[in-house]
DNA sequence: GTCTATACACCGATAGAC
DNA sequence: GTCTATCGGTGTATAGAC
């Protein structure tokens, strides 16, 4: 088994479980290699493991949601890719976020600057998409913020009510929901 | 100290660090008490003091939220008075959801019941408040969920970020929003 | 009802053979 | 590079004195 195929078993492990809540006894069962084989590959343990699972989603979502949203196409097509791309991301909504898990877990701390980067990464590559669509530049940012929050938002719900619906209608609705011309008090 | 304030203690403890992360030696340095005499109180340990939190937790829901959402005012005067008291049940955002902090531990099967009969309450009420409103149904339905996703989606950033200004956003927006009149295409 | 002391399982981590 | 065996520490939970 590769490394990468071992850390995609990580990866749904700490999805899955949470960051105390995944023992090595389940690493080990879930990679088929034992606890020390897996200290050979993470000589720093369980932290370096999440480390990497960390490093690995971000290259991920690099690949897939923040090269798309960096394109040269229409800023709406650049979206809906991204949306695509998110739902993959999440098993259109069968899985859960690993920074937000992370996020509330006792070792926030030790995961905090990753998880904060790769948050405002995204926040801020979709808002560059926005502001490039002729949207006011704070005005963008706070679109940014609440497309992520929805999309937490609905990863929550989805988990806690065994439903995907909500998650599904938010990618839904995402794209042209950012590029609204702006209405005074359309809200 | 009373069974209550033991419990706002205890409920502390199971919001900042997780059900997994919130130890018994934790649970009793916050609330002053040996461990065995938190075991006098809750007889099943750790599983049965997170079951007290939850019910607690539920009360004040139920007396701080739910009973103005049914209250006879105006539906956005209600709703007002329910952005109002969601500010202050997560303290503006600092503090997160038991809810989702249970809901993406590894014991969610223990809370599963409680966290969905929750989430489903708040959200069925406040879907009443907007048929009530004029709303049709179904539409009011969603809006709901939007709402509750809103609120759990820019906690989650709050706790990620250290910003509490997406939380404070949200709650300002949420009354006028949830009451919009509908307009076809409008997003 | 609260305490000290302790049981016992499992945790993360390591030693050392192969 | 993988394993078995094991370490020290800590987790939940209990016994029993006061």
């Amino acid at each position: 088994m590769s490394r990468e195929e071992v850390i995609a078993q990580l990866t749904k492990m700490f999805r899955q479980y949470g960051y105390e809540g995944t023992t090595l006894a389940r690493l080990s069962e879930a990679t088929g290699l034992g606890k020390a084989s897996l200290y050979h590959h993470f000589p720093k343990g369980k932290e370096e493991m999440a480390q990497a699972v960390l490093e690995s989603m971000s290259d991920r979502v690099e690949a897939s949601i923040l090269a798309s949203l960096r394109g040269c196409g229409e800023p709406l097509e650049r979206i809906r890719v991204m949306t695509t791309n998110v739902d993959k991301l999440y098993s259109s909504g069968k899985q859960s976020c690993l920074l937000a898990v992370l996020a509330l877990s006792e070792a926030k701390d030790l995961f905090h600057n990753e998880i904060q980067n790769a948050l405002n990464l995204w926040i801020n590559t979709l808002a560059q998409v926005l502001v490039e669509a002729g949207i006011e530049h704070s005005q963008a940012q706070q679109r940014a913020e609440d497309a992520i929050l929805k999309i937490q938002g609905s990863l929550i719900l989805a988990r806690s009510l065994d439903n995907t619906a909500p998650f599904k209608r938010v990618l839904d609705r995402l794209p042209e929901e950012l590029l609204q011309i702006e209405r005074k008090q359309s809200k």
